[in-house]
DNA sequence: TAAGGTTGTAAAAACGTTTACATTACACTA
DNA sequence: TAGTGTAATGTAAACGTTTTTACAACCTTA
């Protein structure tokens, strides 16, 4: 493994100068420069990283942290990301924060000690309280699923309350009356549940349904099955359902399977996120989409931008519009 | 951020004591042992990475290279390989080769080079030669997927054979006599397929069925359409198909649904990995289940170990017998 | 008490870069 | 020809560790 001082006696010239080629910011004359590339070419010579991350305190690497790194939907931003850090010649760590405060920290908190050059959030659970202080700590950071503007953060989201609006009145233009809504578990940072529930408001009363509260359903995933027998046993049971997450949806699907309930005969049913999944349930599940490649590829050059020109404050929110994907399980 | 030298001076010690207290080899004062700790503490001193890596020469950083980051059955690799090497304090980069040589390689050159502790290859499509070539330059690497004990490499790998013939000899003592077999498009790389075709052989063999060339088929994932109509178009058409891998299953699934053949009823159907989706298809898939999120873990402790005992030679295959899991996709 | 062994600590070199500053080379002007 | 300005290059310090070597200080033991 070869270093800067040999290419430098090689080449009969200085290290600095060396340095000066790789790091083309001062100028060389261009007959030097060639001797000294041919020398870095033919004893097939590569930068340390660690010296060099040690000198300018910044290392080649970023870091992003996302809920379930083996959920497909993250593992495809996860690929956009990955491309696109590549593109810029930086690696990237990935952190499984699991839905967990402390494990979100805990890698965060690595990351930033380990003088990574940015971060990715997707989907934290952390407090906007500090994030900022994230981003205070001179760390360029962006982040997936939450709206910072505010504070100078720049940031994607998706526009869940648009979403959600497109599934539900499209449900009820196809003549759908009685529309529930199933979504997760509350928690604080899952802003995107309640963006979808104003959805879901707004799109029945735009098409002058009201919202009955029994219609509304909150509960984990492990217990989708119990909370939609319980939902079909209403008096004057719902003939739609939204879930808030695909997840819930496929959990809809398997339920309504073993109670011998047909989708979309019996009742419709529409998800959100576009998992994979989706085209290869029975029936094939309607929903919204997000676009997870493309929002790992603008996450990451958000990031990138901001590395490069710290200075300039493109801190801003983009909000990405979904589209409703028409599949088997609306029946229309 | 604080450096070993303001601890050291805070401490009323020299530098090389608090490196010591931080690496715990040479033996300290239990007093002045304590002191330091206390002052790390209270400073909040962690040590900087790179500097370490710069002087040892070896970063705490490991690097996994799959074909399909955004494939949760990776996906799951992945989370087992991190939450073992968090448990061993090493950071892990994800490298997504795509299945492509030319990304393999350059990945694999790229880590090299930045004195990466250790590799995991998980499937990869290097030929053996590289892959000793790779070991020999002083990495301590991990296979999974290819057995490469004769070389001296540590690895790990699914009993395919075993696999596929508790596939297909379950089907076949449930009475299934004609028994096809769907594989991927062919490849060098892909060992898996070939000792699955064998395990599909020798079960039919030992349950007294012949095999036909005509119940054979190699083709792409996306022609699976079409190919899985030719195969039932044969005269005397299967009345099972066994996919070497579940995608292909997926894929029989939606086509059969199309041509209004009935799973299990027309045709029985088995795959191989277990996917999460096979829960989710309808009829649910029966398939040879892959540990994954043990592979990863298995995968991590080996390459910890060659690590930690670079002499040892526990550079053994570890063969992993997978399990059948039967759902509705059999009919059994 | 002197010789020898332990134990605990310090000083300093080294790892491979980048970069501020210093120097040289050269072309041009007066 | 001497002086000046600029372009090209070199020198050396610094980044924060680990580790080798050296040396005190303290014990044993004869």
């Amino acid at each position: 493994m070869y270093t800067i001082k040999d290419v430098a006696k090689k080449a009969g010239v200085s290290i600095a100068t060396v340095s000066r080629v790789l790091n083309k910011k001062d100028r060389v004359k261009e007959e030097t420069r060639q001797k000294v590339l041919s020398v870095i070419n033919e004893l097939n010579y590569v930068t340390n990283f660690s010296a060099k991350a040690l000198r300018r305190n910044c290392t080649d690497v970023i870091g992003v942290i996302v809920p379930e790194i083996s959920n497909s939907f993250y593992g495809e931003i996860i690929k956009g990301i990955e491309n696109k850090a590549n593109e810029y010649d930086l690696r990237l760590i990935v952190c499984n924060g699991e839905g967990n405060l402390d494990k979100e920290r805990g890698f965060a908190k690595f990351l930033y000690d380990q003088s990574i050059a940015g971060m990715i959030f997707i989907i934290p659970c952390m407090p906007d309280s500090e994030l900022v202080e994230m981003k205070n700590n001179q760390k360029p950071i962006v982040l997936f699923g939450r709206n910072m503007q505010k504070y100078n953060i720049p940031s994607i989201t998706v526009d869940n309350k648009l979403g959600a609006y497109k599934a539900v009145s499209h449900l009820c233009a196809y003549g759908y009356k009685k529309v529930a809504f199933i979504s997760g578990e509350e928690a604080e940072h899952l802003y995107d549940r309640k963006e979808r529930f104003e959805g879901y408001i707004e799109a029945l009363r735009d098409c002058g349904h009201e919202v009955k509260p029994e219609y509304l359903v909150t509960a984990p995933a492990e217990t989708i099955n119990t909370v939609f027998a319980q939902l079909m046993a209403v008096t004057n049971p719902p003939d739609a359902v939204f879930c808030a997450y695909d997840e819930l949806a496929l959990g809809v699907i398997k339920t309504a399977q073993q109670m011998g309930i047909n989708i979309p005969g019996d009742i419709g049913l529409v998800g959100f996120d576009d998992l994979r999944i989706c085209q290869y349930t029975s029936p094939t599940l309607t929903t919204v989409k997000q676009p997870t490649y493309i929002i790992g590829s603008l996450c990451c050059e958000k990031l990138v931008y901001s590395i490069r020109q710290p200075q300039e404050g493109q801190n801003v929110n983009l909000l990405i519009p979904p589209d409703l994907i028409i599949r088997q399980s609306c029946g229309c």
